[in-house]
DNA sequence: AGCGGAACCTGTCGGC
DNA sequence: TGCCGACAGGTTCCGC
């Protein structure tokens, strides 16, 4: 579900709300949510005061202490909540901390492929060496991710969706970026001239600025920590917008299929 | 090494 | 109404 703007979005909210707060229990009501040692994660962090939360690509990380984190993956339907009241059951709630101030940090996750993890050396954990470029980075440029992409052979698409290769992108606006570059979806890592590469970090770096302002997208399920929406959704140009008119040649917008999943682009803006 | 496909799990929606 | 397949914003594993 979420990538980059969502995840920074929750990241921004909980520190709002955070900050300060002792974990005073912990409630694991789904198993496979903990990654590795249940008892462990509890363990370690029950009694912690949480510090200050932290995003690198679309992990969110809690720090506790500098020995103490909790690392969390939303994947496709994963959610934060957090509340100052008591709370009701809800099926989807698969751990729940219960906080100082009566207040609740709940983890909900219809499919269940989100995670949450004990971690203590945080710079060392193989998860996180695996990322790739932060979009603004800046000494991310045209020449280099240019000849970065020039080794693979795999679809541009596919490409930015590899997190070892830029970190935070995802479905939505992989497809945003390569309408708003003018790249067709389909071009091989190889063909990547240096001019297309410049795009791809003008467009991935305006896409995601927009995005962020507007809170993030919220199409079928995701919401904030307040449970409000997101309203990039009304700026999408070619996400979902199969057989509807491109938004600057009128030619209708077309899916494809890549690597099992849908790819939404202008057949004639994107070369 | 790196590619594409299957798998992980649950829910919704559209067609018949 | 009910059933069935397609699809969902992500990642990891596996075979080639």
């Amino acid at each position: 579900m979420p990538e980059l703007p969502e995840v920074e979005t929750i990241v921004r909210e909980l520190n709002n709300h955070l900050p300060g707060k002792k974990i005073l229990s912990i409630d694991v009501l789904r198993k496979s949510t903990i990654v590795r040692d249940i008892e462990l994660f509890k363990n370690n962090l029950t009694g912690k005061v949480i510090k200050s939360i932290h995003r690198q690509g679309k992990y969110l990380l809690f720090e506790c202490d500098k020995d103490c984190w909790m690392m969390a993956h939303l994947r496709m339907t994963g959610k934060f909540i957090f509340q100052n009241h008591s709370i009701g059951h809800h099926p989807h709630n698969r751990t729940v901390f219960q906080l100082s101030g009566k207040s609740h940090l709940i983890f909900n996750d219809v499919r269940c492929f989100g995670t949450l993890e004990f971690v203590s050396e945080l710079k060392n954990h193989p998860k996180l060496k695996l990322l790739g470029w932060d979009p603004w980075d800046k000494k991310l440029t045209s020449k280099k991710l240019k000849e970065q992409l020039n080794k693979r052979k795999a679809s541009i698409k596919s490409l930015l969706l590899n997190q070892s290769i830029i970190a935070g992108l995802g479905n939505i606006y992989a497809a945003e970026i390569l309408f708003d570059a003018c790249i067709r979806p389909d071009t091989t890592g190889a063909n990547i001239t240096v001019d297309q590469a410049k795009r791809i970090i003008k467009s991935m770096r305006f896409i995601l600025s927009e995005a962020l302002k507007y809170n993030g997208t919220s199409i079928s399920d995701f919401r904030r920590v307040d449970d409000k929406q997101g309203t990039f959704q009304n700026f999408l140009k070619v996400y979902g917008k199969e057989k509807q008119p491109c938004i600057k040649c009128s030619s209708p917008i077309i899916r494809i299929i890549q690597n099992q999943r849908s790819t939404f682009y202008c057949e004639k803006c994107q070369k």
